[in-house]
Order: C-alpha cells, then sequence, then structure tokens
DNA sequence: AGAATAAAATACTGATTGGTATTAAATGTC
DNA sequence: GACATTTAATACCAATCAGTATTTTATTCT
C-alpha cells in the first residue's frame, strides 16, 4: 500500500467522524495496515494528521481558492460558495478543516500550526477577492475588507458545519443567503 | 463537600476547557474528593454531565430566556444578547451548552437527550419571541418565524464561540452587529 | 543455493480512561 | 465504653490510547 492511499483512507476516517474521534489503532484496522508501517510512513500521530491536512488542501479547499479567483463578480462568486456549502455532495459531512480548528487543540504541535497557517491563506485569500470587488466597484459600504473577509468565510463555516450537524438543508441555505445578503 | 459544591467544580472545569477533554479523575482531583464519592453522588459520569448541564441552564441559561422574555422591542433586545455573547465576562471562555452540544456525541446518553431538550426549548424561546415583535409590528419582512429563530439563535452561537476562541471582541461584535442587521 | 539485508507483523510498554471491590475510619446507638 | 452501621479512601479492574522492541517473513546479492 502507498503512502498515499494510506493518507487518504486516514482522510476519509478523519472526516467522516472527528480527527478526535479516530484512533492511530483504528486508521491501522481499516487500512489492513500494521501500526509499525504506519508509523514508519508517517512518523507519529502528528505527522499523519498533518499529511491527511495538507492532502485535504490539496484535493478539496483548493476549489474554494479555485472560486475566490475565478475572477467572477459578488454575486456569483457568493453563488458559487453557498453552492459548495450547501451542496456539495463533499461537505455532507462537514468539513475536515473545520473540524481541526474546532479541535485545534487536541491536534499535535505540527498539525496544529499548519491550520493556523492555512486559516491565514484563507482569510487572506477571502479578503483579496473582497479587495478585487471594491476596486472594481462590485462591492460599496464602508465595511473594511479585513472583516467582511471574516465575516464571509464564518458564514460559510457556519453553514457547513450546520448542514453536517442534520440541519434542514433548505433552511441552511437560506440562513446563508440571508447571513449574505449584508454584503451585496 | 456537598453535591451541588461538586457540580459547580465540576461546571467550572467543563464549562473553561471542554466537557471531552476533563476526566472524572482530574475532577476529583480538583474538587479534592475521592472518586467513590462521586459516584455515590452522581452514579456515572453522565449523571455528573447531566447534572452539570442542568446546573447550568440554571445560572446561566436563564439570563439568556429572561432576555427575550422581558418584552423589550426587537432592537433593544438584540443588543441585551450581544452584549451577553460579547461582554458578559462569564462568557469569556465560551458557552458550556455550546460546547456540550459541538461535542454532542462524546457524552452519556442522558446528557445527549438533554442537551436536544434545551436546544428545542432554546429555539422555541427565540421563535415566541420572534412571533410577539412580529404580532407587535415591530418585525416586518416574509421571513419565517423559525427561520428567524434558527438564524438569530446560530449567529449568537458564533459570536460567543468567535469570542472564545480569541477572536479580537471589537471584530466579534462588529461581526454580530451585521449579521443581526438583515432582522431590523 | 545460501548468506545478508530490508520489510512487516506480532506482541509488548507505560499511561490514562471510566468504574468498582475491598478496606479503613468515622459516626451513631445502647 | 463496646458494638453496629454508614461513609469515605485506597487500591484495583479491564479497556484503550500512542508508540516501540523483538521476531518473523520476504527479498536481494553473491
Amino acid at each position: 500500500m502507498a503512502d498515499s492511499d494510506l493518507r487518504d483512507i486516514a482522510m476519509r476516517a478523519y472526516w467522516r467522524a472527528d480527527p478526535a474521534d479516530v484512533s492511530v489503532n483504528a486508521i491501522c484496522e481499516l487500512a489492513g495496515v500494521s501500526k509499525p508501517s504506519l508509523y514508519r510512513a508517517f512518523g507519529s500521530e502528528d505527522g499523519l494528521t498533518l499529511a491527511v491536512l495538507d492532502g485535504y488542501v490539496e484535493q478539496v479547499l483548493s476549489d474554494v481558492f479555485a472560486i475566490l479567483q475565478a475572477g467572477q463578480d459578488l454575486n456569483a462568486t457568493l453563488d458559487a460558495l453557498t453552492e459548495f456549502a450547501c451542496a456539495d455532495p463533499r461537505m455532507e459531512t462537514g468539513c475536515l478543516f473545520y473540524k481541526m480548528r474546532a479541535g485545534k487543540h487536541r491536534l499535535g504541535p505540527q498539525t496544529r500550526a499548519r491550520v493556523d497557517e492555512i486559516d491565514a491563506v484563507g482569510q487572506a485569500a477571502y479578503a483579496a477577492f473582497l479587495q478585487d470587488r471594491r476596486n472594481a466597484g462590485d462591492w460599496a459600504g464602508a465595511l473594511p475588507v479585513e472583516a467582511g473577509a471574516r465575516y464571509l468565510s464564518e458564514q460559510i463555516a457556519l453553514a457547513i458545519t450546520q448542514r453536517a450537524s442534520g440541519e434542514d438543508p433548505a433552511r441552511t441555505r437560506e440562513m446563508l443567503r440571508l447571513a449574505l445578503s449584508v454584503l451585496t
């Protein structure tokens, strides 16, 4: 079994449940791999969760960055983000990054630091998008770009988390639309 | 030591950290009480967390219900809720109820059921408040009362959680004001 | 083929979890 | 003051956790 396969099996397990609720033992059993093999591949649990997080950024979060950098106007971008949060089948069990961020204190030091890094990069991407829209005259109002970026990203996170917790998808979408309406 | 004292010590511990991160052993050590004593008082960990949750409703959440039932107008009530979320010193380390709800799957069956009960009662209280405001002509718009109640309560929860995670309090308040502005 | 080497699995360690059986101490009663 | 009863603390249990030492299997080189 290649390291990347093992990493993806771990990713799915962490993603469906919560990283704190999935033990190294469980992942080994799930993947049919012995514990020493896993430790030879990733060094430690922290190394495994770090590799998983990096893979998640590459495979999933990159789509969000792509939406923000597509150069579409404000409404089209908010619609695309709403669609991602409320309809993308991959978000049905929530977002692994948000799960890791919510349980950050339970992660190892490397993974925790990477979570902070990714959070900062994400904020910067949202802020760059909003700055573009303001420059293009597409986003008026006096709200600072950083505040708007934080607001936007947290509302997306809230919608994804609520959807994953079994809330009625139609209501979740309606609430996200309501929250984002203050930006238009 | 009276049971209620032990319960309050456990409450503070669960509240500061996260119920999942505080073991029965740690609470016993913290309170200077032997483990069999704790188990005689509460029966199980589930019994302890249930007692803590009930105490929390009585001591803290009752204030929120009081705000909703004070009969003030929409703006005054939203201001009071904002003040509670963003300035009440008790919310500095977050809301124990929201922490329990977020980690519901890690709680015992009794406590988990009680979390659902309290959530439903809370939703009903928010909805009753909004219905009153609509009847009084204080809240226009076509948004259904239930959707507004869910939106309002989740935005409050988000603000409290962000404040507890170390976000700049001024920004948290600004974001909550922004989110609630769609209701006025 | 046989020796040397690399890979993987079994089986373990020490710590921590929720929960309890057993033992010691304190209290109340006669 | 001696005995019965209740209360509480020590010491333990089995399970699970992350991580590893040891042994077995597979492979490669001569």
